[in-house]
RNA sequence: UGCCCGAUAGUAUAAUGGUAGUACGACAGAUUUUGGUUCUGUUUGUCUUGGUUCGAAUCCAGGUCGGGCAACCA
């Protein structure tokens, strides 16, 4: 962060209309709609205007887009609320797009009387049939030429219920040959006898989302009213709300929405994931939201910074994954503590460890902070617990750790040499067998020995487990939206691996929620806050470690 | 076959008529008590064809390719 950068065409923009006097500040708005939860690509959004305002002294108001009583529920604005916060941001207004309803209602009545709004009863495939194609003009509704009157009393009943859902539609009378399909006659309102999360059962009419973004931007000021670039289309009919209306003159402005490999990024295609069971919810750490992110572990900071990577521009992009990973890494690699698991035990026996004997050892909890981050520590004993990966029977070549004769450090205490191993019936190997050196102790080594390989382990004797849950990419192929057939059908079948007991060192019983932690060797890994419970831990892995040794294997 | 938008290394993103740069990735090496981190180096790019210009990624025109638009969704 704070890295010079050159300036996005949105603060161009931006910077030009205050040079010039024509806002003397700026006043941006995010405009969720309470359907779903946030995803990484309204971080980008929220990024977006929160911080073109802090840039430029300006205001952002959070602003609920209710205007569809169908789809939208209280639970959703929580989330939103708290995941906007959770990234570190605080909005000037909060404000529901449904506090405008009398005022959007007054602003048809005002079309209305000016003879640019009229009454249709045409049902919705009517109005789709006579609607025309994008290389053939609409036709007019039979109804298009009512009298003012009859559409004002028309409207009003409306309004006091008088109609069915779908009976009739408030349209605006613009030109049924536009080549702009928005254009023709665009619908202001329909009727929807639905309870809606805020207003109740005051209205039964609803206003489109073309009749109430723009105008809510004008009321609340803003002077630039970012959205996504399906939007553009709109745009002449956001202006021309405005123009007719004659209220302040909001400003849209597209970019392109962020895509990112192995995953979806459509509210839709989420919450299907969410509804047909794939995920654990919208929180599941696999799901590309804010909430999953944030319980898999993700930071603010690393979510943020790589919104300020990825820039604002109005191509189309999917990003690779790796970078959103890269900067979690690297937020992580600063403040994790380290500390030592196995997720996958075999034990080791010390063979010239005298039994019964143990020590205390002080293993550094971050190299990358100051004095090492301070000290906990590690006990030390004739059998310990280690990662079974760790071993070969025959070394292959490149191997630096354990194999029969080979030597390696065990992190913070010894080293040691591989005396042999034990199998079982299977042919699996069960035990490890060596002698330390203990000139070679970690810090006050005289042994004069240089090993390459160094390994973590955990003392048998005071080893605690706890559930440890790995996560992979959701999807199989880099973009599922874009292949054949249904999205789901791509869904990455291993995408969570549960490891129901491995052995975490002692001083990870004090780990709290909202801690980081660096399994050394493993990846970075936090507390599971709606799993852990009642004394149990369960562990998310929020991205493994740079592993080049796995390439290397991989390269044959 | 209508209208709108876009096109720079593998992926993103700069260069705003004057040396095509940066990040991630990949590859090679150094350092390392994490095969992590850090450091060094290498590799790969202006969609195409014309035009304007001393000079074009940038301006203009044609083409190609990609995206969006015909919900009583936002």
């Amino acid at each position: 962060m704070g890295e010079e950068r050159s300036l996005h065409f949105l603060e161009e923009i931006v910077e030009a209309d205050l040079a010039s006097g024509k806002h003397p500040s700026i006043h941006t708005r995010f405009p969720p709609e309470p359907n779903g939860y946030l995803h990484i690509g309204h971080a980008k959004s929220i990024c977006l205007n929160f911080g073109m305002a802090d840039k430029y002294g300006g205001k952002t108001n959070l602003r609920f887009d209710d205007t569809n009583p169908v789809t939208e529920e209280t639970e959703y604005v929580e989330s939103i609320k708290a995941d906007v916060r959770w990234l570190g941001f605080d909005w000037e207004e909060e404000h529901y797009a449904s506090d405008y309803f009398d005022q959007l209602y007054a602003f048809a009545l005002t079309l209305i009387k000016k003879g640019l709004a009229y009454v249709d009863d045409l049902s919705a495939e009517e109005i789709a049939a006579t609607k025309g194609t994008p290389t053939e003009p609409g036709k007019a509704s039979p109804f298009r030429d009512r009298s003012i009157e009859e559409n004002l009393s028309l409207f009003t009943a409306m309004k006091e219920g008088k109609y069915d859902d779908g009976e009739k539609v408030l349209r605006a009378k613009i030109d049924l040959a536009s080549p702009n399909m928005h254009m023709r006659d665009p619908i202001m309102y329909r009727i929807k006898k639905t309870h809606h999360h805020r207003t109740g059962d005051k209205w039964c009419i609803y206003p489109m989302y073309d009749f109430a973004h723009g105008q809510s931007d004008s009321i609340e000021n803003i002077t630039h009213s970012i959205c996504t670039l399906e939007f553009e289309v709109h745009k002449p009919l956001y202006n021309w709300y405005i123009e007719q209306l004659e209220i302040f003159p909001s400003q849209q402005f597209e970019f392109a929405r962020l895509n990112l490999t192995y995953t979806v990024m459509s509210k839709r295609k989420l919450l299907q994931l969410v509804n047909e069971g794939f995920v654990d919810g919208w929180d599941d750490p696999r799901m590309p939201t804010i909430s999953g992110l944030r319980r898999r572990g993700y930071t603010p900071a690393s979510i943020r910074n790589f919104c300020d990577r990825i820039g604002i521009q109005r191509r189309e992009n999917i990003i690779d994954v790796g970078l959103l990973e890269f900067f979690v890494r690297e937020d992580l690699n600063k403040t994790a503590l380290r500390r030592m698991v196995v997720l996958d035990p075999i034990k080791l026996i010390i063979h010239n460890y005298p039994a019964g004997q143990t020590e205390i050892l002080k293993g550094e909890n971050n190299p990358e902070m100051e004095d090492n981050g301070g000290y906990r520590d590690l006990h030390f004993g004739r059998e310990l617990w280690i990662e079974s990966e760790d071993f070969m029977e025959e070394a292959a070549k490149k191997w630096f750790r354990l194999a029969p004769g080979m030597k390696v450090r065990l992190k913070s205490a010894y080293i040691v040499e591989c005396t042999g191993f034990q199998k079982d019936e299977t042919g699996k190997v069960t035990e490890v067998h060596c002698n330390y050196i203990p000139e070679s102790k970690s810090g006050s080594d005289t042994s004069g020995i240089n090993v390459k390989g160094t390994i973590h382990w955990i003392s048998v004797d005071k080893a605690e487990e706890a559930e440890v849950r790995l996560y992979d990419r959701l999807f199989q192929v880099e973009n599922p939206s874009q292949e054949e057939g249904d999205f789901k059908t791509y869904i990455n079948p291993h995408s969570l691996e549960i490891i129901s007991a491995a052995k975490i060192e002692p001083a990870l019983k004090d780990a709290k929620q909202g801690e980081h932690f660096q399994f050394i060797r493993k990846g970075y890994f936090s507390l599971d806050d709606k799993l852990s419970t009642g004394g149990k831990m369960v562990f998310n892995r929020t991205v493994t470690l740079k592993d080049t040794w796995t390439k290397e294997v991989k390269k044959g």
